[in-house]
DNA sequence: CCGGGAACGGCAACTTCTTGCCGATCTGCC
DNA sequence: GGCAGATCGGCAAGAAGTTGCCGTTCCCGG
C-alpha cells in the first residue's frame, strides 16, 4: 500500500521509509521525547549523528539526564582519529554509553522500546528503512540487539584493550609484520622460542584472532602497524 | 652560524630551514624553472604539493613537456580514494612518473640534481629541512633514491596489481580474514585444500608477504578486507 | 582426433606454529 | 630465610601450513 511518495505501509505496525530526509520528517519528532535511545551505526554520518544532530540536541537539551543514550560502532571507526575523539566526545557530552565490536552490524534504532527503524538496502540512491510499532517485533529485534550490547566493547575498555596491545607488543608486531619467522624474532629480541611464540599467542588472544592472517588483518586495522 | 630567524648555515652548502613557510620562501623560486623535479612523500601534504601547487602549477605552465617530474608515495595512500584520485591526476595532469612503494620513505625533493630538500625532525611545531647544495651529499642523496625509485612500483603497475588481486582471491581473502582454517575454508569454496592452499600462496606472493601475518596487514593495508 | 598447457587435487615430506607440562629464576613480602 | 606468584624457556606432541611431484581432467588450436 503506498501512502504517499517516501512511504508504504506494509502491514500494520510496519512501513518503509526512502531516504534519509523523509526519515528525518516522519520519525525526527520521535527523538524529541524519548527517554530510551538505542542504536547502532557503522559510521558517524547516518542522520541521527549528523548534520541534524545540533537541532536533535538542543530538542533534548536539559533532558539528557533522563534519556539513555546507548550506542554501538564498528571498531574501525577507531582508526580514525578524529572520529575517535568524536566517539568521545559524545560519550562525555551526551552521557551515551559507546560500545564497540568488530562485527559488521546492521544500523538500527530503537526508542523507547516502542519504535524500532532499520535500515535496509539502497535504492534508486536512497536508503529504504523499516519503521516498526510492531511490539512483537520490537521485543524480537530488541533482544537482538542486547545480544550484540552484551558481545560488544566499551570504548573505554576497547581503548584501554589497544593501549595494553601496545604496551606488550610493539616489538612483537613489528617483527611479525616483517615476516620473520619465529625463532629469528626471539633470538632478536632475547628470548626463548617458547617466550615469543607466548607474546604471540597473547598478542592473537588479544585481538580476538583466530589465526595469524586474522591478527595481521586486526593490527592493522587498529593502527597498531 | 644562525643567519636569520629560520635559517642556520651548518656549513658551505648545507642550511637548514625550520618550518614550511619559510622553505617555500627561501626555495619556492627553484622550482620555477626545474627540468628535474625528484620527490618522495609519505602524504599529499607536503607543500610543494599543498596550496601552492596552483602557483607552482602556473610558474610550470607551459613548461611542464619540459620537465621531468618524479614522485614516490608510500602504498598507504591508496587507500583512501581520494587521495588515490589525486595521484591519478596528478599523474596525467602534470605528466609525472608516480611510483609507490610499502616502505617508510623520508621526505626529500631533489632540483635538477642541484638541490637537496630533506624533511627532518619536528621542533617546536615547525618541521626542519636541511636544504642542500654541496654537490657530492646531492649525488650521494640520489643514489639512495634511485635505489628506492626502482624498488617502488609503478602506480599504474601497483593498481594493476591490486586489481589482480581482487580478481584472484576475495574469497579466500575472506575466508582467511574470518581465521578460518584451511580445511574448513576449502571445504566451504569446494575445492581440495591443496588448491585452497596453492591460492593462499599466490595471494601471499601477490601481497609479497611471507607469513600469514604480514599478508594480513599487506591486505588491509591496501584495502582488500 | 590429438598434442599441449593450465587448473585441480591427492599424497607425502618438511617446516612452522600451537600448547601443555614442568623445572628454573626472579620478586615482593612476611 | 622461606613462601607464593609471576615469568621464563626447554621439551615434545600434535596441529596447521608449505611445497614438490604427479596423475587426472578440461579446453583449445591444429
Amino acid at each position: 500500500m503506498l501512502i504517499s511518495d517516501g512511504l508504504t505501509r506494509v502491514s500494520d505496525g510496519v512501513s518503509i521509509v526512502r531516504g534519509e530526509e523523509e526519515l528525518f520528517r516522519r520519525t525526527g519528532h520521535l527523538f524529541a521525547n524519548a527517554t530510551e535511545l538505542t542504536c547502532a551505526a557503522n559510521d558517524l554520518a547516518t542522520w541521527v549523528a549528523g548534520h541534524k544532530s545540533e537541532a536533535l540536541a538542543n530538542a533534548m537539551a536539559g533532558r539528557l539526564h533522563h534519556v539513555r543514550i546507548r550506542k554501538i560502532y564498528r571498531s574501525d571507526l577507531l582508526l580514525d582519529l578524529p572520529s575517535a575523539r568524536e566517539l568521545a566526545r559524545r560519550r562525555d557530552h551526551f552521557g551515551a554509553q559507546i560500545r564497540v565490536t568488530t562485527e559488521e552490524i546492521n544500523e538500527t534504532i530503537i526508542i523507547d522500546r516502542r519504535v524500532v527503524i532499520l535500515a535496509g538496502d539502497l535504492s534508486a540512491g536512497r536508503r529504504g528503512y523499516s519503521v516498526i510499532t510492531q511490539p512483537e517485533t520490537i521485543q524480537g529485534v530488541m533482544s537482538l540487539f542486547e545480544t550484540v550490547w552484551r558481545s560488544a566493547t566499551d570504548l573505554a575498555v576497547h581503548d584501554a584493550q589497544v593501549a595494553e596491545i601496545r604496551r606488550l607488543a610493539p616489538a612483537v608486531l613489528d617483527l611479525l609484520s616483517q615476516g620473520v619467522k619465529d625463532e629469528a624474532a626471539a633470538r632478536k629480541l632475547g628470548l626463548g622460542a617458547r617466550t615469543y611464540r607466548r607474546r604471540v599467542a597473547e598478542l592473537m588472544d588479544a585481538l580476538g584472532a583466530e589465526s595469524r592472517f586474522q591478527a595481521g588483518v586486526r593490527a592493522r586495522e587498529l593502527g597498531l602497524v
